[in-house]
RNA sequence: GCGCCCGUAGCUCAGCUGGAUAGAGCGACUGACUACGAAUCAGUAGGUCGGGAGUUCGAAUCUCUCCGGGCGCACCA
């Protein structure tokens, strides 16, 4: 109701200033003001105008008010301060169409957008070890943006990358053959063996993704522990692994594919946990094999993007420019990307670039696919070569977002410049990098955890995870924790329900506390994990908001009546505005504004590829209504018109809790 | 050296396209439960918004500069 509101006063400012000024500026600053006493929008759009029209702002805020006239929805406007121009809604028409605002679009707000093909790239990790706390973040993050576009109207695919033929792959194999010793033969019966194993005990340390956790940072510390020549041959063995693996039809790079469609199975089954799906799981061995590089290597020099260096340190590479570089005619660019190396081999930007081009469908390829995970009711199909021929089409989006996290923002530049050299500049300008800061650990919680912690960097605010040293909160883990803290706490309280009910309970609440906790910190600020913070359940929380919820539930229970009779039965009072309009009732009104902030909030988390807007709304409206629960004790007012309207606000409320906890990925739980 | 990010209360963080008295959570201290269940609420203390200069009617927000911290800048992915 709120975008609506102020859609409709920008609209009427517009019309006064093209009238009164001959005036069109491009944007009207519209605020929400810090007090309700200020009225419920303002403007200070006439300070901008002073110098321009020689008039005090204060003038001119008078004059446009008197050309205003009536607006429909807003009681009255008037001038404060030195020149803002403050608006008043029509509080009892207000109350009704937020009441009446069922819609989850903002459709009308954004003349093109919703219809809109998307693409979200998130999860990506590499299918060699367990997911962590840092791949976490990433998949929250990107799984609350789908949810959010979805919101809006977009439809949306989900992808998530599986570099199965990278160096990462090819360590934990190198892993298995030389440092375990293990014939192939081997390692298909321990995959086979440990995927009993974890189907028997359910116990994650006996699964496939956390053995390999172990085995890829012993083998990362083996490459580094060889003097002189082993170690020269430690690594030649690297680089002729990743190479059989890349080029396929090996029995090595059949162990490979072993391994990561095992670990990649646990990464989707540690995700759906928190409820994130996925639609397609392209993966780089079909790049490879299917020849999407040729095909994007072709484009690449017809329009110029790559050139064939002769001088220089990239003597004998295709290259391309950087973005923002410039060089003087005739002189080398020894800055230069090199996309095709000399010995004819092509670099993950060239591979990526290849990619991006046919998300966008302007490669002229497209993959095999076949069904690789079931969710419930639908498939979520992965890349191969051949495959079905029935199949759902992906790629050819129109606006792409790429959850990768920031340290990778120069590759991601660099595809985006090679999009818009090739000439497709639409594309390259709604493809975004969804970029986010790294999780680290606390030097407490590294130390807890039973890592050794230099003295140096005992006093640094935190220390970065790294798969490869085996240093991290492994995912299932830290869920695992918390569904035992969130357990112990229901156990407590709710004496009377089975041990079932208990158990779902619980799990609603951690994973609404883990995945709050993702979200409430913005993206570009490094999260210093601690369990001491992300086991919390009071404040700032997830679970904070999934009580006030409940809180609101129960209200409904034990008056024998339901929210959306509450809210239905609005339509049957007459006269609101004496609950809207004492001095002791803005508290209401307030609670009412908050919660028809949805659309903006909605708008904002759009616009600036920022999730967390709606985190910090859902909890603002949650601290408000606890506030209200305390203040008014609905079920015993005696004035039963009273009664009734603090029954809806408790209604619109608890609507609006849940439809934002909803586009967080956070169920709200029926007691706590 | 070049590029990007960060520096706001004791700690962790918000602060929308510049706008009206700088906010929250945690922690500290004081209070409020035979209940619409306190995973809650009320209150108190706590800030030269890293320093300086500039633009502006107006700067935590924009520009420059300095200080402090982080991350990138491969013929790795």
């Amino acid at each position: 109701m709120y975008l609506e509101m102020q859609q409709r006063l920008g609209n009427a400012l517009r019309g006064v200033l093209k009238e009164k000024y001959d005036l069109e500026p491009g944007n009207i600053a519209l605020e929400i003001p810090p007090d309700l006493q200020l009225g419920e929008l303002a403007t200070p759009v006439a300070f901008e105008l002073a110098r321009k029209l020689r008039k005090a702002p204060k003038i001119i805020a008078q004059e446009m008010v008197a050309a205003l006239g009536a607006v429909e929805g807003f009681a009255g406007f008037e001038v404060a301060g030195a020149g803002y121009i403050n608006a008043r809604l029509d509080r009892a028409a207000g109350v009704r169409a937020i009441a009446r605002s069922e819609g989850s679009h903002v459709a009308e707000s954004r003349p093109g957008a919703p219809g809109v093909h998307a693409l979200v790239e998130h999860t990506s990790i590499n299918p060699n070890k367990a997911a962590h706390i840092g791949h976490l973040r990433n998949a929250i993050l990107g799984d609350t943006f789908v949810r959010l576009l979805r919101a809006a109207g977009q439809k949306v695919d989900v992808q998530n990358y599986i570099d199965n033929t990278g160096v990462q792959v090819a360590d934990v194999v190198v892993g298995f053959l030389h440092l375990e010793g293990k014939t192939p033969g081997e390692v298909r019966m321990l995959v086979a063996e440990r995927e009993r194993a974890f189907a028997a005990s359910g116990r994650f340390e006996d699964a496939i993704d956390y053995f390999c956790w172990d085995l890829y940072a012993r083998t990362s510390q083996w490459y580094g522990d060889g003097t002189g020549q082993a170690a020269k041959e430690r690594k030649l063995l690297r680089y002729e692994t990743l190479h059989a693996i890349e080029h396929g039809g090996s029995e090595t790079a059949e162990i490979a594919e072993l391994i990561s469609t095992a670990v990649l199975k646990r990464h989707l089954e540690t995700m759906l946990r928190l409820g994130i799906e996925y639609d397609f799981l392209p993966r780089e061995s079909e790049i490879l094999h299917l020849k999407f590089w040729e095909a994007a290597f072709e484009q690449l020099k017809k329009t110029g993007v790559l050139y064939f260096e002769n001088e220089g340190k990239n003597k004998g590479c295709w290259v391309m420019t950087r973005p923002g570089a410039e060089t003087a005619e005739g002189e080398t660019d020894e800055d230069a990307k090199v996309i095709v190396r000399s010995n004819g081999t092509v670099t993950y930007v060239g591979k990526d670039i290849a990619y991006h081009l046919w998300k966008f469908g302007l490669l002229g390829k497209d993959f095999g696919y076949k069904p690789f995970f079931t969710y419930g009711d639908r498939e979520c199909w992965i890349s191969c070569e051949g495959g079905e021929r029935e199949h759902p089409q992906f790629g050819g989006a129109q606006a792409i977002y790429n959850v990768i996290d920031t340290r990778q923002s120069d590759p991601q530049a660099n595809v985006i410049q090679a999009l818009r050299g090739m000439g497709h500049a639409e594309q390259a300008d709604r493809y975004t990098h969804f970029s986010y800061e790294m999780v680290a650990l606390t030097p407490r919680c590294a130390m807890e955890l039973g890592y050794d912690v230099p003295e140096e960097d005992r006093t640094r605010p935190y220390i970065e995870v790294s798969g490869r040293k085996g240093f991290g909160v492994k995912a299932d883990d830290l869920i695992d924790k918390l569904i035992a803290a969130t357990l112990e706490e229901v156990n407590k309280r709710q004496t009377g329900r089975d041990a079932a009910e208990r158990q779902k309970i619980a799990e609603q609440i951690a994973i609404g506390a883990l995945r709050y906790f993702m979200l409430k910190y913005t993206r570009n600020s490094v999260i210093a994990f601690d369990f001491k913070d992300a086991l919390s359940f009071e404040g700032e929380t997830g679970p904070y908001i999934q009580y006030a919820v409940v809180r609101a539930r129960n209200i409904f229970r034990k008056g024998e009546t339901t929210a959306e009779a509450a809210l239905a039965a609005l339509a049957e009072l007459a006269r609101l505005d004496e609950f809207l309009s004492g001095p002791e009732d803005e508290d209401l009104w307030a609670l009412w504004l908050r919660a028809a902030r949805r659309g903006l909030v909605l708008e904002q988390c759009l616009a600036t590829s920022e999730p967390a807007y709606l985190a910090k709304h859902a909890f603002q409206l949650a601290q408000e209504f606890n506030n209200f629960y305390h203040r008014h004790h609905i079920l015993t007012e005696e004035n039963p018109a009273r009664k009734r309207f603090l029954l809806a606000t408790a209604a619109v409320v608890m609507r609006e809790l849940q439809l934002a906890l909803s586009w967080l990925g956070i169920e709200s739980p029926e007691a706590m």
